[in-house]
DNA sequence: CTCCTATATCGATAGGTATCAATGTCCTAG
DNA sequence: CTAGGACATTGATACCTATCGATATAGGAG
């Protein structure tokens, strides 16, 4: 099944081989990737960085987001916290209001080192 | 799943297309690939994921992965056996021997979510 | 300044989990 | 059959985290 995966076009040697499966993650490399990892795997997370890349403008106040689920605006809040801290999540207050956007250059390294190779 | 979304040449994918970041993910959605997330989103399982792969045959026993961790073997037997109960490692028993094999189609899933398109 | 609203932080709690030592299971050798 | 080795399971422990209510901070309106 991994034929067309060793066909790599030249532009995306290094960006769409998935190393996971090719070769052994060093010990450094496997605890740089899992806090990212762990940070995604969180339903809760996984919808708040959809939402917010969805959104108009790829940017979402947390007024917009915290009504759409069933949980108070700290558990939000802290939420939104974790992907900003980890670089998932761009941060920038305007006025009284606390804008969040995905990094997508972090997210991308994450499938890349995951399933790249599916490029 | 939303395949049909995703008519785009191999260049545009790479450029733009994520399901995660271009819908919102469903409750649902999201519930079925947080577990996944979770059981990659630690060092040890991504190395004995990485180590799997990259062996031989693309297939390893315990003992070919055990003496690589400063772990003890009930440890390494739980880790696999989360990576195996979640679908992301195929398991045979031959003899004496528990071998370990990468299901790359479950990676591919989770890839394909985060930041790529599946072919 | 005072009040209101948006968001963050704090402290507590309940549930999850990585790890170990001890033990169980199953296969093969003899 | 019995012994030994490969791997899994169990039970205990220590740590982590998702969630909440309460509170803090900070900006805008009046």
């Amino acid at each position: 099944m991994s034929k067309s995966l060793l066909e790599l076009t030249p532009v995306q040697t290094v960006a769409c081989c998935s190393p996971l499966l090719h070769e052994p993650l060093s010990v450094d490399q496997a605890e740089r990737v899992a806090p990212l990892l762990k940070a995604l795997a969180e339903p809760v997370r996984l919808r708040l960085l959809s939402l917010v890349a969805s959104h108009v403008g790829g940017e979402a106040c947390v007024c917009d987001l915290a009504d759409t689920f069933d949980l108070t605006q700290p558990t939000i809040s802290h939420h939104l916290k974790v992907l900003h801290d980890i670089g998932l999540l761009d941060r920038s207050k305007r006025g009284v209001w606390v804008y969040y956007k995905v990094r997508t250059e972090a997210l991308a390294d994450v499938a890349a080192l995951l399933g790249g190779a599916a490029r």
